[in-house]
DNA sequence: TCTGGGGTCCTTCATCCT
DNA sequence: TCTGAGGATGAAGGACCC
């Protein structure tokens, strides 16, 4: 909603982040075609160079499709310690200009620079100085969109890519969002644009002409949301603190799998690591999720309440065990399996109390496990039970 | 073409409690 | 003691985002 003094805020979106990163060290490859990604037949793209979307390869594509479309492609294995290196780079920049910054994901934030027009200028010179600062600081190409809300800045962002700038001014919101298939909506994917193609609409346009009600119907408050996006609405702020609310981890077998013991192998090398995460982060669970992908892509996912919130890896397996235990026995081979922790609560508040002196060691002996991965390379250090068992059920290049 | 891994949010259904 | 309504909460699943 834009009511009195319009807001300026800034949507910016690193342009093909992770191959702009690879290219910094690798610059005889700018310009060509490259793709980061795991060049397993599992695995899918993670980003790809504008010469390679060129010829229609988009992130989360199965790396299969995309060598097909791009035989020619230099692929790359990722590497994530540096994009966190590089994002925390591009966050500190953005705080430099406002402390009004909220970070989407490693390469993308808002910024509300209603507030620092005074000191720095009108924000069309904001947006040009952070570009900048991000091509001259970091060598990193971004795009960005400014306009007087969230959303609209977001969609100007997409609008201004690659290595570009636009600006929505209020007045232009409507008819330029307008011009757009509703596919641009934040929210709308595939599901949805299919349930709005047999409706009859295709545009933001027409979204816009369709009573609530009836989107109402067809979609719940999600209609009413996406109607409120087609006119512009949306008043959301920039929200600087942000609680994760969910860690989890996952892994796809390169085969998929029916033993029983690799199963189980994989459960406790997961929880080791949500828990390694909790405790990173200061964190406990109050709800265990065990999530099972079968060979058929069909997920069921199932979770108990821990008696004790918990950060312990023994806590977590013992839990996802459960669970595995309940669900008897499988119809297919297991595609994936992943265990995520949730219900998060602070550690130290309420230490957590047991009864049976064994727990007291175990978490002893994690918290001497995070000393050494903190001091060693990770991967360095596992529970007993995983040395020389289920190498051949990781993917190539996993941490394992 | 055949689908990773990290998340968030929403809806639906079941269960418990008053 | 039984029954039903309605709210709160937990569990499961789906859709979406990067």
């Amino acid at each position: 909603m834009v009511q009195g003094k319009a807001r300026a805020i800034l949507h910016i979106d690193m342009d093909a982040f992770f191959v702009s990163v690879e290219l910094l060290t690798r610059p005889e490859l700018v310009g060509k075609q490259v793709i980061v990604g795991f060049p397993g037949e599992r695995s899918v793209v993670l980003s790809a160079s504008y010469e390679c979307r060129a010829l229609g390869v988009k992130s989360a594509m199965p790396m299969s499709v995309a060598m097909r479309m791009a035989p020619h492609a230099v692929i790359i294995k990722p590497t994530h310690s540096l994009y966190s290196a590089y994002s925390a780079r591009i966050m500190e920049i953005f705080r430099d200009i406002t402390p009004l910054v909220e970070q989407l994901s490693v390469d993308e934030a808002f910024l509300d620079v209603t507030g620092s027009i005074r000191r720095l200028g009108p924000p069309e010179a904001i947006g040009q100085m952070i570009r900048a600062r991000l091509r001259n600081e970091l060598g990193l190409p971004a795009s960005v969109g400014l306009a007087a809300s969230k959303f609209v800045a977001k969609v100007a962002s997409t609008g201004a890519k690659p290595n570009g700038m636009l600006v929505i001014r209020p007045e232009q919101t409507l008819s330029y969002l307008h011009t757009l298939p509703v596919g641009a909506l934040w929210g709308v994917g595939a599901k949805t644009a299919g349930v709005l193609r047999e409706m009859g609409i295709t545009t933001v346009a027409q979204l816009a002409q369709t009573p609530r009600d009836t989107l109402s119907r067809k979609l719940g408050a999600t209609g009413i949301h996406l109607h409120n996006l087609a006119w512009g609405l949306d008043d959301r702020s920039v929200e600087t603190e942000r609680e994760e609310k969910s860690i989890g981890a996952e892994e796809t077998f390169t085969t998929d799998l029916w033993d029983e013991a690799a199963l189980r192998r994989e459960i406790l090398h997961l929880g080791h690591r949500v828990a390694a995460r909790l405790r990173e982060a200061g964190k406990v669970a109050g709800v265990v999720a065990l999530k099972l992908r079968y060979s058929d892509f069909s997920t069921l996912s199932r979770s108990r309440t821990l008696p004790v919130p918990s950060n312990a890896a023994g806590d977590l397996v013992g839990a996802a065990e459960g669970l595995l235990e309940k669900l008897g026995t499988r119809p297919q081979a297991v595609r994936l399996v992943g265990i995520r922790a949730e219900k998060l609560g602070h550690a130290g508040g309420g230490m957590q109390l047991s009864i049976d002196p064994r727990d007291d060691n175990w978490r002893a002996a994690e918290a001497t496990m995070d000393l050494i991965r903190s001091r060693f390379p990770a991967g360095a250090l596992r529970p007993a039970s995983l040395l020389d068992h289920g190498q051949n059920e990781k993917k190539p290049g996993q941490p394992s």
